[in-house]
DNA sequence: CGCGAATGTAATAGGCTATAACTTAAAGCT
DNA sequence: AGCTTTAAGTTATAGCCTATTACATTCGCG
């Protein structure tokens, strides 16, 4: 198998292996300018194909826009999992959401193309998306490093992991920005990480006293 | 002035308001599809005209964007300001979240043309768009009903707003959803909403007692 | 009334998606 | 090895969309 991002070489009719290629690219293209930055036949002529090549891998734009937000989704989980991982002062909770935040300016168009189009919520409830954005909310739960309390713990999760989406969000549409900010992005969200923290613990002995009482 | 919805008439060479009519057609495009769902064509023969008439009042689609943005905005303040002013048992605060929720939902294409795409984040300081964001995020400041404490009023502004759009995000996409999602979006605002009446009634406390000790 | 500016039209160029019909090469079978 | 099937790529083309150019019509103001 040749490299994924190459072009195909001169003389040769196959390319070798076009489809990971064209997923490939069109991540580096939406990595700016989002799902619109993603054309089939710009793509094509980039890696040397012709226009209708793409086609034998994918079957209308939408199938690639659904393969490149599956294979974003598995980079971001991937980054979110070594930012768990890296060993810090820092809690778990507090290195996911700041590398949330991260991801979420850094590689806005991406982002943009994960959570905010059409192609996720149009996902079926057992597509590969689908179940792709279940495994990285799976992932806000275990960084909150608390012990199932009831539905608490995955309420908990659902805040701030919304909290943290709408910080990328204003700070992307320039609400968190000069001085009229009064607090750099990572603030607030240093903030929903503290919140969610207090919130859990709360929740976690009132869970033991019911315990205690019951026994 | 003629209707802004209406086709041109037959037989009459002016259309009358067609920069209005196509402002508002696109919004209507926009509702379920987003901005992918403008078309110029489309819309030039859903108003009677050919299709270059547009661009007589638009330099080129993004511009026609632009319009249908700030329009957005405003009947999205609009609204916001009338379900703030509804007499109710919520409190204001409560009115304002629940119906950026509604709004979120029932006009998601709209909504993600003014939160999510690069239109805005692309316009200008002093744009007629950013004036607009900025003068919907002051609602929000004012639904607080606090007094000015510091920066804190304003963060906590920040906080509940970027909070909300991450539920309309999360619930859009399909997390808030099913048997597994153990708390509604409406039950998620409403602990965003008093959380941050507490810390907001904290920060006042605190700011009172700042003023006895310097007096 | 008449003239200029605003607004609309027809014709056209160029980009993009997508399909159809044809070609090449790789992989499998005997 | 030689034949066949199939995956993958090509050329040609249709159709939609944006955008521009050059021309036509109407409105409104002096």
């Amino acid at each position: 198998m040749r490299s994924q991002l190459a072009r195909k070489p001169e003389n040769t009719y196959h390319h070798g292996d076009l489809r990971d290629a064209l997923v490939k690219a069109a991540l580096r293209e939406a990595e700016q300018g989002g799902a619109e930055a993603i054309s089939i036949k710009a793509l094509a002529k980039q890696l040397g194909v012709s226009q209708p090549a793409p086609y034998r891998h994918f079957a209308d734009r939408e199938a690639l826009l659904a393969a490149v937000t599956a294979e974003a989704f598995r980079q971001f989980t991937v980054m979110l999992r070594e930012a768990m991982a890296k060993p810090s002062k820092q809690s778990k909770l507090s290195r996911l959401a700041q590398a949330t935040l991260d991801f979420g300016l850094r590689r806005n168009g991406i982002y943009r193309l994960m959570f905010a189009s059409r192609t996720v919520s149009c996902a079926a409830k057992g597509s590969e998306l689908h179940e792709a954005t279940r495994e990285t909310f799976d992932l806000v739960i275990e960084a909150l490093e608390a012990p199932a309390v009831g539905y608490l713990r995955e309420r908990q999760a659902l805040k701030i992991w919304a909290a943290l989406h709408g910080v990328v969000m204003l700070a992307e549409q320039g609400l968190l920005t000069g001085e009229a900010a009064h607090a750099t992005r990572e603030e607030l969200v240093e903030d929903f990480v503290s919140e969610t923290k207090a919130a859990l613990a709360v929740a976690i002995k009132d869970a033991q006293r019911r315990k205690r009482a019951g026994a």
